[in-house]
DNA sequence: AAATTCCACAACCGCTTTTCT
DNA sequence: GAGAAAAGCGGTTGTGGAATT
């Protein structure tokens, strides 16, 4: 694969940009568009490599940046995006309007990073320093050992590790109680023993898929729509922590915490939703969990209501 | 007042991914 | 389809101002 050289020519200046070189810039730009930035600084008039004009007109002069203290809801959304993705940069800035992934980059390493450290919560995982935090998760092995070895289930299950290593209940700031949290990691990890094999497999991933996007759903900064998920139904006013349970015959999501008389109903996943699933529709979303290159659970939910194949009619 | 440390943020670097030819 | 160029991404470093000693 050919590569980009930064600054292949030598003399070119690097450092802080001047306001005359941004001037410059800005100006080349407003009359040419941007693109092609290898060719932009001759263009120009600039003593630069392509490869900063670009950065510098990205993260600097674009004209719609947002610029300057960053809210407490922008705040709270980067800590959850964060403990689901983990340092996606690009990502949680495509949730946060005209921020740029390096302006949250650098917020996340100087002041919520620090934060999260003060409070005792690990800021890769978000859970509580505490040693061999891995070992719970049996070495990130031994869970399924006696069970089932299905593709699927393998994939998912790395998905999930990953997903509940960054997933916890985050408290931020003095208004902790009254903020969204996320519930990764209560996420139910066992197959269910009253199933055969492959209905529990299907059953179990399918669970955590629901479980993980019950959890999104609960956060109004990230405003999933509920027609996203077919047959699902969505609590108006925004909760906190939640259980999930396993009755046997559904699975169900509860929340308990400052939760409304309209939105305290238990949800219901349909039995025959689950049964009528295919294989490779939960492998196509299982992938996409894995990589988590999806934007994000929406996305992940728009492409699997895209897929073909998928058995719509036993949502309703 | 000078020196040192801390902090925030801009920018760079190296790599991967996507697009173009 | 292959290779090159461009764009994108995330980790890291450099810089300058503020705070502290």
């Amino acid at each position: 694969m050919g590569r980009m050289p930064c600054c292949e020519k030598g003399g070119l200046k690097k450092g802080l940009w001047t306001p005359e070189e941004d001037k410059k810039l800005v100006a080349y730009v407003e009359k040419h568009g941007h693109g092609n930035w290898r060719s932009v600084p001759d263009k120009a008039g600039l003593e630069r490599c392509g490869k900063s004009c670009r950065l510098r007109w990205i993260n600097y002069l674009k004209p719609d940046i947002k610029r300057g203290n960053f809210s407490m809801e922008e705040d709270h959304t980067i800590i959850q995006l964060h403990a689901l993705l983990g340092n996606k940069w690009s990502i949680i800035a495509a949730h946060l309007p005209r921020r740029t992934d390096n302006e949250i980059k650098n917020y996340w390493n100087t002041n919520v990073k620090k934060r999260l450290i003060r409070m005792g919560l690990d800021p890769v995982t978000h859970k509580p320093i505490k040693p061999n935090t891995f070992e719970r998760y049996g070495g990130g092995h031994g869970q399924f050992k006696n069970t089932i070895n299905t593709n699927h289930v393998a994939q998912w299950e790395s998905a999930r590790m990953e997903a509940e290593a960054r997933g916890s209940v985050l408290q931020v700031g003095s208004h902790s109680s009254h903020q969204p949290q996320l519930v990764l990691s209560k996420i139910p990890t066992q197959p269910c023993p009253s199933s055969s094999d492959s209905v529990s497999t299907k059953h179990n991933t399918v669970y955590n898929m629901y479980a993980l996007v019950l959890a999104t759903n609960h956060d109004p900064l990230w405003p999933v729509s509920p027609l996203s998920i077919p047959g699902w139904k969505v609590p108006a006013v925004s909760t906190n922590v939640g259980q999930f349970t396993n009755t046997g015959s559904s699975l169900s999501y509860e929340s308990d915490v400052n939760v409304t008389e309209t939105n305290s109903q238990i949800q219901k996943i349909p039995e025959n939703y689950l049964s009528n699933l295919q294989d490779e529709d939960i492998m196509v979303a299982v992938e996409a969990f894995r990589t988590i290159r999806c934007e994000s659970i929406l996305e992940l939910f728009r492409g699997w209501n895209d897929m073909e194949g998928l058995n719509k009619q036993s949502f309703f």
